[in-house]
DNA sequence: GTCTATATTGTGATAGAC
DNA sequence: GTCTATCACAATATAGAC
């Protein structure tokens, strides 16, 4: 019968309030943007006294880190994942846009808020990147451009697929599977789009992603 | 020579203060976010004290808000006007991508600000659309949705293009301009893409885009 | 209209009891 | 580890001279 036997809050003391503060720092993040969080609502969030966010990650910035560290973590591996993987041009689209719309669903605010981020702080990448992957990314980066390049120009060369840089075919696959996140308030009020309603539109963009761009680059 | 003779600062008195502060503004508020932007900041770029912010704006949120809504009422009108044009797909498409990149390239934060705007304060887009355009949006947004929808399906009747909703056209087609904007950072550090290199890349988008995408809806 | 000086709040961060 | 109380400073906003 050591420890704490009475409970004081609703939320019971298990042990793993670091993990609950990160968690609502990430909800608290991706809603208002690094610079409009406040620490207290985080606090709040979390269940917990404000001192404690200080106690588990010394100042907001360094919350504010973690937070986006971990969620570019969960995109940028897999990008790197399909991109780098083997197979054909076809399978890697498929795949890619099927990773990308299974993850991203589950935290829509993610796409928005990273692009939030960069836009403010697009010093915070090269160093990001290189920390989840431990090396430098720009070499990385290159060497998948190049593979791609070498794919596209062989589909180019023979006949099968109209020419087009790596650098246009990756920002039209991304730009694809990206914007309907990042644009979801604008869909809202444009089409009137209620959670079913997108979640429907999900699907269907699923399903016919992979289709529209491989057509466009029909011959 | 009446009035004030002696010029006190580089910036010589033109009477246009207002304007003066509503650029600085746009151009802090934009690489900041509105969360992140300092008034201090502002005055300093427009070369002005701090104070008079308040005597032309009274506070930061009104400021901030005249500025959000001139850039979007530079977006949202083009959008719209390009939509609610006669004309058969083909050259809507085109219009629309060649005016998108044309307008926005001058001022290239522009899509990304806006996004991340929308992202934290969703609520603010129905009352602003209401004033750029003087009516209630949403109906404007359906006529326009609806007259997309009747084009496309004569087209999949005919057989001379795959059947697909305005929605999910509309996005594409937006994703594909919009993208490349917002996401300027990760291209940066991805291909290492300095400004010419991005003009070039916007150069060569602007003729792709169109056929890219007319094409992928080719039966 | 524009400035300097100052009031007033907001917000991140720390000290110290428990 | 978690809380309450409080500090220190940054940031918005106002008063009032010129």
């Amino acid at each position: 019968m050591a420890g704490k036997t009475r409970i004081t809050r609703s939320a019971e003391r298990n042990g793993d309030t670091e993990r609950r503060i990160l968690r609502a720092a990430r909800t608290v993040f991706m809603r208002r943007g690094t610079a409009g969080a406040r620490m207290h609502e985080i606090a709040e969030e979390a269940g917990v006294n404000q001192a404690l966010l200080h106690y588990y990650f010394r100042t907001k910035d360094g919350l504010s880190e973690a937070v986006f560290r971990e969620a570019a973590g969960r995109l940028v591996p897999a990008v790197a994942q399909v991109l780098g993987s083997e197979g054909s041009l076809e399978q890697k689209v498929e795949r890619f846009v099927h990773l990308y719309i299974d993850t991203v669903r589950k935290t829509p605010f993610l796409p928005g808020y990273i692009l939030a981020e960069l836009h403010h702080h697009p010093e915070r990448l090269p160093g990001l990147v290189s920390r989840l992957v431990g090396v430098d990314p720009v070499p990385v980066a290159r060497a998948l451009r190049h593979r791609l390049d070498v794919q596209l120009r062989e589909r180019a060369a023979a006949g099968t697929m109209r020419p087009i840089s790596p650098e246009q075919f990756l920002v039209n696959v991304l730009a694809l599977c990206v914007f309907p996140f990042a644009a979801r308030p604008m869909l809202n009020v444009a089409f009137g789009m209620n959670e079913r309603a997108f979640q429907r539109f999900l699907d269907e963009r699923r399903a016919a992603l992979p289709g529209f761009i491989l057509n466009a680059l029909r011959p």
